[in-house]
DNA sequence: ATTGTTTGCCAACACTTGTTGGCATGACTG
DNA sequence: CAGTCATGCCAACAAGTGTTGGCAAACAAT
Protein backbone atom coordinates (compact mmCIF):
# COMPACT_ATOMS: atom_id res chain seq x y z
CA UNK A 1 0.00 0.00 0.00
CA UNK A 2 2.47 2.49 1.09
CA UNK A 3 5.39 1.28 -1.15
CA UNK A 4 4.76 4.37 -4.06
CA UNK A 5 7.87 3.88 -6.28
CA UNK A 6 9.65 7.21 -6.74
CA UNK A 7 8.53 10.21 -8.45
CA UNK A 8 9.51 12.64 -10.66
CA UNK A 9 8.80 15.07 -8.17
CA UNK A 10 10.13 13.97 -5.69
CA UNK A 11 13.39 16.76 -5.94
CA UNK A 12 11.11 19.27 -5.87
CA UNK A 13 9.04 18.44 -2.97
CA UNK A 14 12.10 17.85 -1.27
CA UNK A 15 13.36 21.46 -2.08
CA UNK A 16 9.87 22.89 -0.80
CA UNK A 17 10.27 20.94 2.17
CA UNK A 18 13.81 21.95 3.15
CA UNK A 19 12.84 25.73 2.50
CA UNK A 20 10.18 25.81 4.45
CA UNK A 21 12.16 24.60 7.35
CA UNK A 22 14.68 27.17 6.98
CA UNK A 23 11.87 29.85 6.50
CA UNK A 24 9.73 28.77 9.39
CA UNK A 25 13.09 28.56 11.49
CA UNK A 26 13.96 32.24 10.51
CA UNK A 27 10.87 34.26 9.92
CA UNK A 28 7.93 31.88 12.36
CA UNK A 29 4.98 30.74 11.47
CA UNK A 30 2.72 33.90 10.17
CA UNK A 31 5.98 35.90 8.38
CA UNK A 32 7.27 32.76 6.60
CA UNK A 33 4.62 33.43 3.20
CA UNK A 34 4.42 30.66 0.96
CA UNK A 35 5.93 32.51 -1.98
CA UNK A 36 8.85 33.29 -0.12
CA UNK A 37 9.32 30.05 -0.03
CA UNK A 38 8.41 28.64 -3.24
CA UNK A 39 11.32 30.90 -4.32
CA UNK A 40 13.72 30.07 -2.30
CA UNK A 41 12.95 26.36 -3.60
CA UNK A 42 13.22 28.27 -7.27
CA UNK A 43 9.56 27.20 -7.99
CA UNK A 44 6.11 28.59 -8.14
CA UNK A 45 3.52 29.14 -5.21
CA UNK A 46 0.95 26.62 -6.59
CA UNK A 47 3.34 23.84 -6.32
CA UNK A 48 3.35 24.19 -2.82
CA UNK A 49 0.06 23.88 -2.92
CA UNK A 50 -0.65 20.68 -4.72
CA UNK A 51 2.06 19.22 -3.12
CA UNK A 52 1.49 20.31 0.47
CA UNK A 53 -2.49 21.42 0.30
CA UNK A 54 -2.11 24.68 2.82
CA UNK A 55 0.24 26.26 4.84
CA UNK A 56 -0.91 24.27 8.15
CA UNK A 57 0.06 20.74 6.43
CA UNK A 58 2.93 22.42 4.83
CA UNK A 59 4.22 23.59 8.55
CA UNK A 60 2.85 20.28 9.81
CA UNK A 61 5.31 18.54 7.31
CA UNK A 62 8.23 21.02 8.35
CA UNK A 63 7.95 20.98 11.87
CA UNK A 64 8.18 16.62 11.81
CA UNK A 65 11.25 16.03 14.31
CA UNK A 66 12.82 13.35 16.07
CA UNK A 67 15.02 14.33 19.40
CA UNK A 68 16.56 10.66 18.79
CA UNK A 69 17.66 10.90 22.31
CA UNK A 70 20.18 7.93 23.62
CA UNK A 71 19.45 5.32 25.82
CA UNK A 72 20.17 6.72 29.35
CA UNK A 73 20.38 3.62 31.03
CA UNK A 74 23.91 2.63 29.84
CA UNK A 75 25.93 5.49 31.07
CA UNK A 76 26.81 6.82 34.37
CA UNK A 77 24.39 8.24 37.08
CA UNK A 78 26.87 10.97 37.28
CA UNK A 79 26.67 12.11 33.50
CA UNK A 80 23.31 12.06 32.51
CA UNK A 81 23.26 15.18 32.55
CA UNK A 82 25.83 16.60 30.31
CA UNK A 83 25.26 13.91 28.16
CA UNK A 84 22.02 14.90 27.38
CA UNK A 85 22.11 18.73 27.79
CA UNK A 86 25.16 17.72 25.02
CA UNK A 87 22.72 15.89 22.62
CA UNK A 88 20.43 18.77 22.64
CA UNK A 89 23.26 21.14 21.82
CA UNK A 90 24.05 19.13 18.70
CA UNK A 91 20.86 18.29 18.05
CA UNK A 92 19.77 22.19 18.28
CA UNK A 93 22.49 23.05 16.39
CA UNK A 94 22.49 20.81 13.39
CA UNK A 95 18.58 20.43 12.75
CA UNK A 96 16.77 23.82 12.39
CA UNK A 97 13.93 22.57 12.90
CA UNK A 98 13.66 22.88 16.24
CA UNK A 99 14.58 26.44 16.05
CA UNK A 100 11.21 26.35 13.68
CA UNK A 101 9.17 24.80 16.06
CA UNK A 102 10.09 27.36 18.93
CA UNK A 103 9.83 30.35 16.77
CA UNK A 104 6.09 28.88 15.78
CA UNK A 105 4.96 27.29 18.98
CA UNK A 106 4.55 31.10 20.59
CA UNK A 107 2.48 32.20 18.11
CA UNK A 108 0.70 28.86 15.95
CA UNK A 109 -1.34 26.50 18.45
CA UNK A 110 -0.31 23.48 16.00
CA UNK A 111 3.26 24.27 16.71
CA UNK A 112 3.03 24.42 20.23
CA UNK A 113 1.18 21.26 20.40
CA UNK A 114 4.02 19.77 18.35
CA UNK A 115 6.31 21.18 20.46
CA UNK A 116 4.30 19.47 23.81
CA UNK A 117 4.07 16.31 22.37
CA UNK A 118 7.45 15.69 21.45
CA UNK A 119 8.31 16.59 25.13
CA UNK A 120 5.93 14.89 26.52
CA UNK A 121 6.57 11.26 23.86
CA UNK A 122 10.45 11.63 23.39
CA UNK A 123 11.62 12.98 26.56
CA UNK A 124 9.64 11.73 29.05
CA UNK A 125 10.31 8.40 28.42
CA UNK A 126 14.27 8.82 28.85
CA UNK A 127 13.56 10.29 31.80
CA UNK A 128 11.54 7.42 33.13
CA UNK A 129 14.54 4.66 32.64
CA UNK A 130 16.08 6.19 35.25
CA UNK A 131 13.59 5.04 37.53
CA UNK A 132 12.66 8.29 39.72
CA UNK A 133 9.47 9.45 41.19
CA UNK A 134 7.87 11.54 39.28
CA UNK A 135 9.50 11.57 35.46
CA UNK A 136 7.01 13.81 34.47
CA UNK A 137 7.46 16.71 36.39
CA UNK A 138 11.05 15.78 36.09
CA UNK A 139 11.03 16.04 32.56
CA UNK A 140 8.93 19.62 32.39
CA UNK A 141 11.61 21.08 34.25
CA UNK A 142 14.36 19.86 32.40
CA UNK A 143 12.29 21.03 29.38
CA UNK A 144 12.26 24.59 30.79
CA UNK A 145 15.56 24.86 31.17
CA UNK A 146 16.91 23.49 27.89
CA UNK A 147 14.17 25.59 26.27
CA UNK A 148 14.99 28.63 27.97
CA UNK A 149 19.00 28.02 27.14
CA UNK A 150 17.30 27.47 23.39
CA UNK A 151 15.51 31.03 23.50
CA UNK A 152 17.92 32.95 24.56
CA UNK A 153 21.05 31.55 22.52
CA UNK A 154 19.40 30.85 19.04
CA UNK A 155 16.42 32.99 18.91
CA UNK A 156 16.61 35.65 20.89
CA UNK A 157 20.40 36.05 20.57
CA UNK A 158 20.97 37.63 24.56
CA UNK A 159 24.43 38.81 25.01
CA UNK A 160 26.35 36.29 27.42
CA UNK A 161 24.43 33.05 26.34
CA UNK A 162 24.36 33.75 22.52
CA UNK A 163 28.31 34.06 22.53
CA UNK A 164 28.96 31.31 25.70
CA UNK A 165 31.50 28.39 24.15
CA UNK A 166 29.80 25.51 24.21
CA UNK A 167 31.93 23.65 27.36
CA UNK A 168 31.23 26.23 29.22
CA UNK A 169 27.19 26.60 28.94
CA UNK A 170 27.04 22.91 29.65
CA UNK A 171 29.79 23.29 32.68
CA UNK A 172 26.93 26.30 34.07
CA UNK A 173 23.45 24.11 33.17
CA UNK A 174 24.27 20.78 33.26
CA UNK A 175 24.46 20.48 37.61
CA UNK A 176 20.61 22.00 36.55
CA UNK A 177 19.61 19.07 34.51
CA UNK A 178 21.60 16.85 36.61
CA UNK A 179 19.31 18.00 39.82
CA UNK A 180 16.25 17.76 37.66
CA UNK A 181 16.71 14.39 36.62
CA UNK A 182 18.08 12.64 39.89
CA UNK A 183 17.67 15.00 43.03
CA UNK A 184 15.48 14.46 45.84
CA UNK A 185 12.52 16.10 45.81
CA UNK A 186 12.59 20.02 47.49
CA UNK A 187 11.83 19.88 51.25
CA UNK A 188 9.29 22.33 51.03
CA UNK A 189 6.92 20.25 48.97
CA UNK A 190 7.48 17.03 50.28
CA UNK A 191 6.80 18.74 53.11
CA UNK A 192 3.44 20.36 52.13
CA UNK B 1 7.70 71.31 28.03
CA UNK B 2 6.90 68.17 28.86
CA UNK B 3 3.97 69.11 30.87
CA UNK B 4 1.16 68.61 28.86
CA UNK B 5 -2.41 69.45 29.96
CA UNK B 6 -4.71 66.29 30.22
CA UNK B 7 -6.19 65.82 26.95
CA UNK B 8 -10.34 64.64 26.29
CA UNK B 9 -8.94 61.86 24.70
CA UNK B 10 -6.56 60.86 27.01
CA UNK B 11 -8.88 57.36 28.26
CA UNK B 12 -9.00 56.47 24.31
CA UNK B 13 -5.39 55.98 24.33
CA UNK B 14 -5.75 54.33 27.44
CA UNK B 15 -7.95 52.18 25.95
CA UNK B 16 -5.60 51.31 23.11
CA UNK B 17 -3.10 50.94 24.80
CA UNK B 18 -4.36 48.57 27.32
CA UNK B 19 -6.39 46.52 24.37
CA UNK B 20 -2.93 46.45 22.32
CA UNK B 21 -0.92 45.21 25.17
CA UNK B 22 -3.79 42.35 25.78
CA UNK B 23 -4.03 41.23 21.96
CA UNK B 24 -0.10 41.35 21.48
CA UNK B 25 0.31 39.12 24.82
CA UNK B 26 -2.47 36.74 23.09
CA UNK B 27 -1.78 37.04 19.91
CA UNK B 28 2.13 38.08 19.47
CA UNK B 29 3.11 40.85 16.89
CA UNK B 30 2.29 39.77 13.49
CA UNK B 31 -1.43 38.12 14.29
CA UNK B 32 -2.73 41.11 16.68
CA UNK B 33 -4.39 43.19 14.33
CA UNK B 34 -5.03 47.06 14.68
CA UNK B 35 -8.33 46.17 13.64
CA UNK B 36 -8.74 44.01 16.38
CA UNK B 37 -7.12 46.05 18.84
CA UNK B 38 -9.17 48.75 17.60
CA UNK B 39 -12.19 46.88 18.34
CA UNK B 40 -11.71 45.75 21.45
CA UNK B 41 -11.12 49.44 22.25
CA UNK B 42 -14.48 50.27 20.97
CA UNK B 43 -13.23 53.09 18.47
CA UNK B 44 -11.84 53.39 14.54
CA UNK B 45 -8.59 51.72 13.80
CA UNK B 46 -7.48 55.26 12.10
CA UNK B 47 -7.65 56.24 16.13
CA UNK B 48 -5.22 53.46 16.78
CA UNK B 49 -2.75 55.61 13.77
CA UNK B 50 -3.39 58.99 15.34
CA UNK B 51 -2.89 58.58 18.30
CA UNK B 52 0.37 56.02 18.11
CA UNK B 53 1.76 56.54 14.32
CA UNK B 54 2.41 52.77 13.37
CA UNK B 55 1.94 49.58 14.29
CA UNK B 56 5.40 49.46 14.99
CA UNK B 57 4.90 52.42 17.49
CA UNK B 58 2.03 51.16 19.45
CA UNK B 59 4.42 47.72 19.72
CA UNK B 60 6.99 49.92 21.27
CA UNK B 61 4.55 51.62 23.62
CA UNK B 62 2.97 48.63 24.84
CA UNK B 63 6.17 46.98 25.52
CA UNK B 64 7.01 49.56 27.85
CA UNK B 65 7.83 47.33 30.99
CA UNK B 66 10.10 47.99 34.24
CA UNK B 67 10.79 44.61 35.89
CA UNK B 68 10.70 46.53 39.87
CA UNK B 69 13.45 44.58 40.53
CA UNK B 70 13.68 44.81 44.42
CA UNK B 71 16.83 45.77 46.38
CA UNK B 72 18.91 42.58 46.96
CA UNK B 73 21.05 43.88 49.12
CA UNK B 74 19.22 43.94 51.89
CA UNK B 75 18.01 40.26 51.81
CA UNK B 76 19.86 37.17 52.88
CA UNK B 77 22.53 35.61 50.44
CA UNK B 78 20.47 32.04 50.80
CA UNK B 79 16.97 33.94 49.96
CA UNK B 80 17.94 35.50 47.19
CA UNK B 81 17.28 33.39 44.78
CA UNK B 82 13.46 32.87 46.11
CA UNK B 83 13.27 36.30 46.49
CA UNK B 84 13.95 36.91 43.11
CA UNK B 85 12.19 34.04 41.74
CA UNK B 86 8.74 34.42 43.55
CA UNK B 87 9.03 38.36 42.17
CA UNK B 88 9.41 37.51 38.76
CA UNK B 89 6.35 35.01 38.51
CA UNK B 90 4.24 37.84 40.63
CA UNK B 91 5.08 40.30 37.80
CA UNK B 92 4.66 37.87 34.92
CA UNK B 93 0.92 36.84 36.19
CA UNK B 94 -0.24 40.50 36.85
CA UNK B 95 1.05 42.47 34.06
CA UNK B 96 0.28 40.60 30.14
CA UNK B 97 2.91 43.13 29.39
CA UNK B 98 5.71 40.58 29.64
CA UNK B 99 3.93 37.67 27.85
CA UNK B 100 3.20 40.45 25.33
CA UNK B 101 7.06 40.81 24.74
CA UNK B 102 7.75 37.11 24.87
CA UNK B 103 5.33 36.07 22.40
CA UNK B 104 6.53 39.26 20.03
CA UNK B 105 10.32 39.11 20.82
CA UNK B 106 10.31 35.66 18.86
CA UNK B 107 9.54 37.02 15.54
CA UNK B 108 10.13 41.05 15.88
CA UNK B 109 13.13 42.63 15.88
CA UNK B 110 11.92 45.18 17.69
CA UNK B 111 10.58 43.20 20.12
CA UNK B 112 13.81 41.02 20.70
CA UNK B 113 15.40 44.51 21.24
CA UNK B 114 13.54 45.06 24.19
CA UNK B 115 13.46 42.20 25.57
CA UNK B 116 17.49 41.84 25.64
CA UNK B 117 17.71 45.36 27.01
CA UNK B 118 14.97 44.67 29.60
CA UNK B 119 17.23 42.23 30.95
CA UNK B 120 20.46 43.63 30.34
CA UNK B 121 19.52 47.16 31.74
CA UNK B 122 16.83 45.63 34.44
CA UNK B 123 18.40 42.48 35.69
CA UNK B 124 22.03 43.01 35.49
CA UNK B 125 22.34 45.90 38.06
CA UNK B 126 20.42 43.74 40.35
CA UNK B 127 23.49 41.22 39.94
CA UNK B 128 25.98 43.44 40.08
CA UNK B 129 24.71 44.19 43.95
CA UNK B 130 25.85 41.11 45.07
CA UNK B 131 29.52 41.76 43.90
CA UNK B 132 30.20 38.12 42.54
CA UNK B 133 32.10 37.64 39.42
CA UNK B 134 30.73 37.85 36.01
CA UNK B 135 27.82 39.51 37.15
CA UNK B 136 26.46 39.55 33.25
CA UNK B 137 27.26 35.74 32.57
CA UNK B 138 25.17 35.09 36.12
CA UNK B 139 22.37 37.42 34.72
CA UNK B 140 22.31 35.61 31.34
CA UNK B 141 21.81 32.26 32.84
CA UNK B 142 19.21 33.18 35.59
CA UNK B 143 17.35 34.69 31.95
CA UNK B 144 17.60 31.70 30.42
CA UNK B 145 15.89 29.37 33.07
CA UNK B 146 13.12 32.43 34.44
CA UNK B 147 12.44 32.69 30.48
CA UNK B 148 12.08 29.00 29.57
CA UNK B 149 9.93 28.77 32.64
CA UNK B 150 7.71 31.55 31.55
CA UNK B 151 8.13 29.84 28.32
CA UNK B 152 6.69 26.30 29.27
CA UNK B 153 4.26 28.09 31.93
CA UNK B 154 2.43 30.68 30.14
CA UNK B 155 3.14 30.36 26.41
CA UNK B 156 2.98 27.08 25.80
CA UNK B 157 1.32 25.35 28.56
CA UNK B 158 3.36 22.26 29.08
CA UNK B 159 1.60 20.15 31.23
CA UNK B 160 3.42 19.79 34.17
CA UNK B 161 5.08 23.22 34.37
CA UNK B 162 1.82 24.94 33.66
CA UNK B 163 -0.03 23.33 36.21
CA UNK B 164 2.68 22.98 38.75
CA UNK B 165 1.45 25.47 42.05
CA UNK B 166 4.22 28.51 42.57
CA UNK B 167 5.53 26.95 46.03
CA UNK B 168 6.33 23.85 44.63
CA UNK B 169 8.18 25.96 40.97
CA UNK B 170 9.92 27.86 43.15
CA UNK B 171 11.10 24.85 45.54
CA UNK B 172 12.46 23.44 42.39
CA UNK B 173 13.98 25.99 40.63
CA UNK B 174 15.12 28.30 43.30
CA UNK B 175 18.20 26.45 43.96
CA UNK B 176 19.19 26.62 40.20
CA UNK B 177 18.86 30.54 40.05
CA UNK B 178 20.63 30.66 43.30
CA UNK B 179 24.09 28.87 42.47
CA UNK B 180 23.93 31.07 38.85
CA UNK B 181 23.90 33.39 41.18
CA UNK B 182 26.09 33.34 44.05
CA UNK B 183 27.49 29.54 43.05
CA UNK B 184 31.12 29.15 41.92
CA UNK B 185 32.47 28.90 39.03
CA UNK B 186 32.09 25.57 37.41
CA UNK B 187 35.55 23.94 37.86
CA UNK B 188 35.94 22.79 34.24
CA UNK B 189 35.63 26.26 33.03
CA UNK B 190 38.18 27.49 35.49
CA UNK B 191 40.61 25.36 34.63
CA UNK B 192 40.22 26.06 30.64
C1' DA C 1 2.41 7.97 -32.97
C1' DT C 2 -1.35 8.75 -29.86
C1' DT C 3 -3.14 8.64 -25.90
C1' DG C 4 -3.08 9.75 -20.75
C1' DT C 5 -0.72 11.55 -16.81
C1' DT C 6 2.45 14.18 -14.38
C1' DT C 7 4.95 18.52 -13.58
C1' DG C 8 5.14 23.23 -13.81
C1' DC C 9 3.75 28.22 -14.57
C1' DC C 10 0.59 32.02 -15.18
C1' DA C 11 -3.11 34.77 -13.89
C1' DA C 12 -6.48 35.62 -10.98
C1' DC C 13 -9.65 35.17 -6.94
C1' DA C 14 -11.20 36.75 -2.38
C1' DC C 15 -9.58 38.46 1.62
C1' DT C 16 -6.88 40.83 5.13
C1' DT C 17 -3.35 43.92 6.27
C1' DG C 18 -1.46 48.75 7.64
C1' DT C 19 -2.33 53.16 6.45
C1' DT C 20 -4.44 57.73 4.70
C1' DG C 21 -7.64 61.72 3.70
C1' DG C 22 -11.86 63.81 4.24
C1' DC C 23 -15.97 64.96 6.74
C1' DA C 24 -18.86 65.41 10.53
C1' DT C 25 -19.71 66.47 15.42
C1' DG C 26 -18.52 68.19 19.62
C1' DA C 27 -15.89 71.11 22.77
C1' DC C 28 -13.38 74.92 24.09
C1' DT C 29 -11.57 80.23 23.13
C1' DG C 30 -12.05 84.85 21.71
C1' DC D 1 -21.93 84.12 19.16
C1' DA D 2 -18.27 82.98 15.71
C1' DG D 3 -14.22 80.55 15.06
C1' DT D 4 -10.73 77.22 15.99
C1' DC D 5 -9.24 72.92 17.32
C1' DA D 6 -9.70 68.28 18.95
C1' DT D 7 -12.06 63.90 18.52
C1' DG D 8 -14.19 60.35 16.04
C1' DC D 9 -15.95 57.64 11.97
C1' DC D 10 -16.33 56.35 7.14
C1' DA D 11 -14.53 54.94 2.92
C1' DA D 12 -10.91 53.83 0.39
C1' DC D 13 -6.21 52.70 -1.10
C1' DA D 14 -2.09 49.83 -2.18
C1' DA D 15 0.17 45.93 -0.99
C1' DG D 16 0.46 41.31 0.38
C1' DT D 17 -1.77 36.93 1.82
C1' DG D 18 -3.35 31.86 1.01
C1' DT D 19 -5.48 29.56 -2.46
C1' DT D 20 -7.55 27.95 -7.07
C1' DG D 21 -8.28 26.75 -12.04
C1' DG D 22 -6.67 26.36 -16.42
C1' DC D 23 -3.19 25.68 -19.84
C1' DA D 24 1.44 24.28 -21.97
C1' DA D 25 5.09 21.30 -22.09
C1' DA D 26 7.47 16.97 -20.75
C1' DC D 27 7.11 12.48 -19.81
C1' DA D 28 5.09 7.48 -19.78
C1' DA D 29 2.40 3.87 -21.75
C1' DT D 30 -0.05 1.66 -25.28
Amino acid sequence: MTDERPRRSDATRAAILRAAKERFAADGYERATIRAIAADAAIDPSMVMRYYGSKERLFAAAAEFDLRLPELSGTPAAEVASMLLTHFLERWEDDETLTALLRASVTNQAAADRMREIFTAQLVPVVEQLHTDQPRVRAGLVASQILGLALCRYVLALAPMATMSRPETIAWIAPTVQRYLLGPYPADVTAG
